[in-house]
DNA sequence: CCCCCTTTGAAGGCC
DNA sequence: GGCCTTCAAAGGGGG
């Protein structure tokens, strides 16, 4: 444990770092150092907020270290922390990341190239991997780094991307290995892998070429048929959508900090800026008056052509754009023909007004940024394309994840945010609200129903992510919720029509047909090709509660609070974990019981849609998203986590 | 073509 | 200050 905790313990990151990396048995030594811990993530995002409003340093980091906990977070905290033990344990090592030496989210683009989605390095790509990001650097002790080594003869880190179910306790990095050689799942060496820092690379180059297909729709791999495709251009990221007649003319998103326009514009983006807009923050004073320079607040363009004389904020979004771009009218193939037919045809008055009010799109939250960046992976790893069931996995992952990486993503998003508003400084987020923009109609609130709140989560572990099992009761499922898309025949009418559940709003949230099979293999997310699933009758016999139990890591605390690293740190358990250590709760589907665990994070999540409060969910949609690893009849091992097992005995 | 789904976080408005 | 709502990304899928 390096330097982390060198002492003061005033090292916010250092704290934060020691904590989450530190054995079980050091935790229960460290409680006091703990507390000063508690500053966790809660404490990063405060500061970050904090360091958005005063500060343009790019030093700010210690200026997070500086800081008092705030304690808002502290609950929260607490989750992450007792997710990221379990996520440890469970994976065997797959968090165990080295300390994260401090705070200075500088993020270093590895070689893993952020813009090729698909992992497939273009040589062109390759060339321009090793240009690092000059504002953004992270000290990849282990995770990166090894992730760089790995990536050399890999582009899928194992530690970082795994196959989906691969995180499960007890999961040595042997076995994850051998599974991934057992596993001759290509995606297991996704062709989608992205580095962890892409997410903003991904996002700058969407937002500077609105219509950017996603990363993992573009590239050497055909993300519906999996079925590889001729690189577009060498010089040209699969990234955009480009048609060849316009590569080298488009002028590069990025196109300011480019230093050459003829140079191979994309990749260096791609290796060398990450980020959408050059973080003002972390760029240099003379960035910043560069910036200022080539994006004066009244630049904000009035339309977005992709010229590079008014390149466009990533954030800048004309509607229609997205199909307008993804025609670029620089090309000359087919597309570009009819687009610019098609142009014509609209040279109403009415595009006239859209163009004048471009769509400024809020900056990417912290989680948005790590969605971005991880979708690709789960997508491979689970050969799953539902965006629904791929966030649900993200949204556990993200909890999963430690307070330095999760910390990573928050400064990106502050630094996006601060870019944000340098750029747009009269930009509202209210601006975007449907109400305010022309035409454009966008989402409603959802109409909740007054039982739909927080009445019932249901519990279906993740297979995929074998997190703390997720007892929320409060969160009822809908249908294709609970059941996936591989049973919809247990879905009710209306869910089948993608209309309102009937059984969900009826049962009191819940569906009046039982767990799906689907759900319980989830409980038994496999630690092993061969250990995979869970035994078939369990899932017919067995109650919801039995089968919670395996999952619960969380249930661990009970008999040894002090490994969790929440109760170390002080930290409030995550909702889950809540929700599980309260048998009746987890027992049960208890209502009150579920309420508690609601009620304890509600003010984190309070607001939240129904199911959202990090906790949520069903599994089931992941369990149709790792039909790969979940189903195995043959399986002996109903309790996939050995730990939780053991716990509960 | 539009909307839903689903996730978390940010932000704005209302009380 | 708490609560509520909307939006941000993503892409399959329904209407």
């Amino acid at each position: 444990m390096p330097q982390l905790n060198g002492g003061g313990g005033d090292d916010l990151g250092a704290n934060d770092e020691m904590i989450s990396f530190k054995d079980e048995g050091e935790q229960e030594e460290k409680i006091s150092e703990n507390l000063s811990a508690e500053r966790d993530l809660a404490d990063v995002k405060s500061s970050l907020v904090n360091e958005s409003e005063t500060n343009q340093n790019s030093s700010s980091d210690s200026e997070a270290e500086r800081r008092p906990p705030p304690r808002s977070e502290t609950f929260r905290d607490k989750t992450r922390e007792s997710l990221e033990e379990a996520a440890k344990r469970q994976d065997g090592g797959l968090f165990k990341s080295p300390p994260y030496p401090g705070y200075p989210f500088i993020m270093i683009p590895d070689l893993t190239s952020p813009y090729l989605p698909n992992g497939s390095l273009s040589p062109t790509a390759r060339t321009y991997l090793q240009m690092k990001w000059p504002l953004l650097d992270v000290n990849h002790g282990s995770l990166q780094s090894r992730q760089a080594l790995k990536d050399a003869r890999s582009p899928s880190p194992a530690h970082i991307v795994g196959p989906f179910c691969l995180e499960f306790p007890g999961q040595s990095d042997l076995s994850l290995h051998q599974f991934q050689l057992s596993n001759k799942v290509p995606v297991v060496q996704h062709p989608h892998h992205v580095h962890p820092l892409t997410p903003l690379i991904t996002y700058s180059n969407e937002h500077f070429t609105p219509g950017n297909p996603p990363p993992h729709l573009q590239g050497d791999v055909d993300p519906k048929t999996g079925i590889p495709r001729p690189p577009q251009h060498p010089d040209i990221s699969p990234y955009y959508p480009l048609s060849p007649g316009s590569v080298g003319q488009l002028p590069h998103p990025l196109g300011w900090l480019v230093p050459q326009q003829g140079q191979p514009v994309y990749p260096i983006t791609t290796g060398g800026f990450r980020h959408p807009y050059p973080t003002a923050l972390t760029v240099n004073a003379s960035m910043q008056s560069f910036l200022s320079s080539r994006f004066p607040h009244h630049m904000v363009p009035p339309h977005h052509s992709l010229h590079q004389t008014g390149i466009p904020h990533p954030a800048i979004v004309t509607p229609n754009v997205k199909q307008e771009s993804s025609h670029s009218d620089i090309g000359l193939n087919s597309s570009t023909i009819l687009y610019t037919l098609h142009r014509k045809h609209q040279d109403s008055k009415k595009e006239d007004e859209k163009k004048k009010q471009p769509h400024i799109k809020k900056p990417l939250n912290a989680f948005m940024l790590y969605m971005k960046e991880m979708r690709a992976k789960v997508v491979a790893e689970c050969t799953l394309k539902e965006s629904a069931a791929i966030n649900q996995i993200l949204g556990r992952r993200w909890h999963a994840l430690t307070r330095e990486e999760q910390a990573k993503y928050y400064e990106l998003a502050r630094k996006e945010r601060q870019l944000h508003m340098q750029l747009y400084p009269g930009w509202s987020a209210r601006d975007n609200y449907a109400g305010n923009q022309q035409g454009k109609k966008k989402k409603r609130k959802r109409d909740k129903q007054p039982g739909e709140g927080n009445e019932h989560r249901e519990y279906f572990p993740n297979p995929c992510l074998s997190l703390p099992p997720i007892t929320d009761l409060s969160a009822p499922k809908k249908c294709r919720a609970r059941f996936g898309l591989d049973q919809q025949n247990n879905w009710c009418g209306p869910c089948r029509r993608k209309k309102k559940c009937i059984r969900y709003i009826q049962g009191e949230g819940s569906c009046a047909s039982p767990p799906s099979s689907d759900g319980s293999l989830l409980d038994s997310p496999p630690s092993s090709p061969s250990s995979v699933a869970p035994s078939p009758s369990s899932k017919e016999s067995k109650p919801q509660t039995e089968q919670m139990q395996p999952l619960s890591l969380t249930m661990k605390p009970a008999h040894q609070p002090l490994h969790h690293p929440h109760l170390l740190a002080g930290h409030p358990p995550p909702p889950s974990l809540v929700l599980l250590e309260n048998s009746a709760a987890a027992a049960g589907k208890m209502p009150g019981a579920a309420h508690n665990g609601a009620h304890d994070h509600g003010n984190v999540s309070s607001s939240r849609q129904p199911g959202s409060s990090g906790a949520s969910l069903a599994r089931p949609l992941a369990a149709s998203l790792c039909h790969s690893h979940s189903l195995h009849p043959n399986s002996t091992a109903p309790q996939p986590l050995s730990l939780v097992t053991k716990s509960i005995e």
